[in-house]
RNA sequence: GGCCUGAUGGCGGAGUGGUUACGCAGCGGACUGCAAAUCCGUGCACCCGAGUUCGAUUCUCGGUCAGGCCUCCA
């Protein structure tokens, strides 16, 4: 079983080869903790959460390590920190809270490092002091800049030249720059805002940077993975390695080896057209519809495309989520009677998988395995049961007890009513006073409850969320 | 202006140089007191034009349309 992945450097899918199978390294870019995520956040977070659950199949669950950022120290924290009159601390402790909280309803395990910018502060004014004193970096009025030219690469992972961005250039340039491309490192903090000692004078640092020293000082270069968002190919990928090349390997060049071996890039959410961006106000919050839609569902609807591809956002993506999730759990429930024999995901789902990660594929095999635990023999039924629910595990799916995904999130109370009412239904079926069933089916139904009878009993579902 | 994606049936969404994706919805049947579920069967597709080929939805070129990046952004 070969992992390829698609490789945004080489524009082509490659077979994955670790530098150590024993310590697989992958770093994703993660959130700027200021505001709730919204579910094009959540894009990244669970595409790579399959990614890193994936990759501890195969190498093992000791063997791979994930460091995931957190930017929390950043323009509009600061703002929001000055409007509510509190440490930036209060601003960036509550939204990384709500984040984690959130990502872990969609089912997305906790990178192994959740590294902050505020504590790596040291590796990162560390990492600055050797671009300068290498020459890759230079210092001019308060600030510290990357010279773009140092890197004889720059523009290879986005495709442009430097060239293309003199021509391309939108904004105008700070004239204390020696290139247009040049970019921040380090800068005076404003009046009010956050600041740190550095040898360069009291500041804070520049975008890139974190990524950078936070790489060197979790998980060390190369890296085999690095992921994020495509809108970070450039310009945040571009300097990310510019930079973290000329301080790791002295300038890079043919012979230096890569900052990261393969780069990934998940396409974009949308809704309605547009992309769905803070800037913008066309966002779904993650905390919002976790309150209307189980977080499974959530999940699955994100994974329901390949991560490459761009993904509409509608309730119409949710609710066929949930009924591609209903078909499955309804499988499992009418084989609850089935013993599960083995505990490995299906040869067909893990070389979808392989295949870049093709989640479609891979969902399209549950459903063959659902097909097969409802249609096969014993012996078959016990394997697809297996095989269900260890595929569905690698992925984070099915790990609920049917009856309560049927249940849909309905409280204890509610639960009780029904279930006396169903006991009633069923006691009037067997005596045929058919008339008392349709009466309490009519009662159900009003509960929002659909009734699934059976030889010796009934099962029932909440048909929408409660 | 530069760079980069994508265009598949009613909807979502894989994939392939020549035979089934898959899910949802639809239709027919079995089963069922009714219903649902399930099972069996079934219809519906590859943006346009040219080229390569015995044969293209799949490869090449051109076009059209849509989206993204070039500025904070997943």
């Amino acid at each position: 079983m070969t992992l390829s992945l698609y490789d945004t450097m080489a524009r082509a899918k490659r077979p994955f080869v670790p530098v150590n199978p024993e310590r697989v390294t992958m770093y994703v870019c993660g959130p700027t903790v200021y505001n709730f995520a919204h579910i094009g956040n959540a894009r990244p977070v669970v595409a790579f959460d399959a990614l890193f659950r994936l990759l501890r199949h195969l190498y093992g669950a000791d063997h791979v390590l994930y460091a995931a950022n957190v930017t929390d120290v950043d323009d509009k924290i600061n703002r929001k920190a000055a409007e509510e009159g509190v440490p930036i601390s209060v601003i960036t402790d509550r939204y990384l809270a709500a984040y984690n909280a959130d990502m872990a309803v969609l089912g997305a395990l906790r990178p192994t490092f959740q590294p902050r910018a505020t504590e790596t502060m040291d590796a990162i004014v560390d990492m600055i002091g050797r671009l300068v004193t290498s020459g890759a970096a230079y210092a001019a009025e308060g600030h510290v800049l990357f010279n773009t030219q140092a890197y004889a690469d720059y523009g290879k992972l986005s495709g442009r030249t430097l060239d293309d961005m003199i021509a391309g250039a939108r904004v105008d340039v700070a004239p204390y720059k020696q290139h247009p491309a040049d970019f921040v490192l380090w800068k005076p903090s404003k009046p009010g805002e956050p600041v740190w000692e550095s040898p360069f004078g009291p500041g804070r640092p520049g975008w890139h940077i974190e990524c950078s020293a936070m790489i060197e000082q979790a998980l060390g270069l190369p890296i085999d993975i690095h992921g994020g968002g495509n809108d970070l190919i450039f310009p945040h990928h571009e300097n990310e390695m510019a930079q973290g090349m000329c301080a790791g390997h002295a300038g890079g060049g043919e012979a230096a080896p890569a900052y990261a071996n393969y780069w990934l890039h998940n396409g974009f959410l949308n809704m309605g057209g547009d992309k769905m961006s803070k800037s913008l106000g066309n966002v779904a919050l993650v905390n919002d519809l976790i309150a209307e839609a189980p977080g499974e569902a959530l999940r699955w609807a994100l994974l329901s495309s390949h991560y490459r591809q761009p993904l509409a956002w509608t309730e119409d993506v949710v609710s066929q989520a949930r009924a591609a999730l209903d078909n499955l759990y309804g499988a499992l429930r009418r084989a609850a009677d089935v013993t599960a024999e083995g505990d490995t995901p299906s040869e067909a789902f893990l070389e979808a998988l392989c295949d870049d990660l093709n989640t479609p594929k891979a969902n399209a095999e549950l459903f063959a395995l659902g097909r097969k635990l409802e249609t096969g023999t014993g012996a078959e039924r016990a394997k697809a049961k297996g095989e269900l629910l260890a595929s569905g595990r690698l992925l984070g799916f099915l790990q609920s007890d049917p009856d309560v995904w049927f249940q849909g999130g309905a409280d204890a109370t509610l639960t009780a009513r029904i279930d006396d009412l169903i006991a009633r239904r069923v006691a009037a079926r067997a005596a045929k006073d058919w008339a008392s069933a349709d009466q309490i089916r009519a009662e159900l139904t009003a509960l929002n409850v659909e009734v699934m009878d059976n030889p010796t009993g009934a099962t029932w579902r909440l048909k929408e969320p409660a």
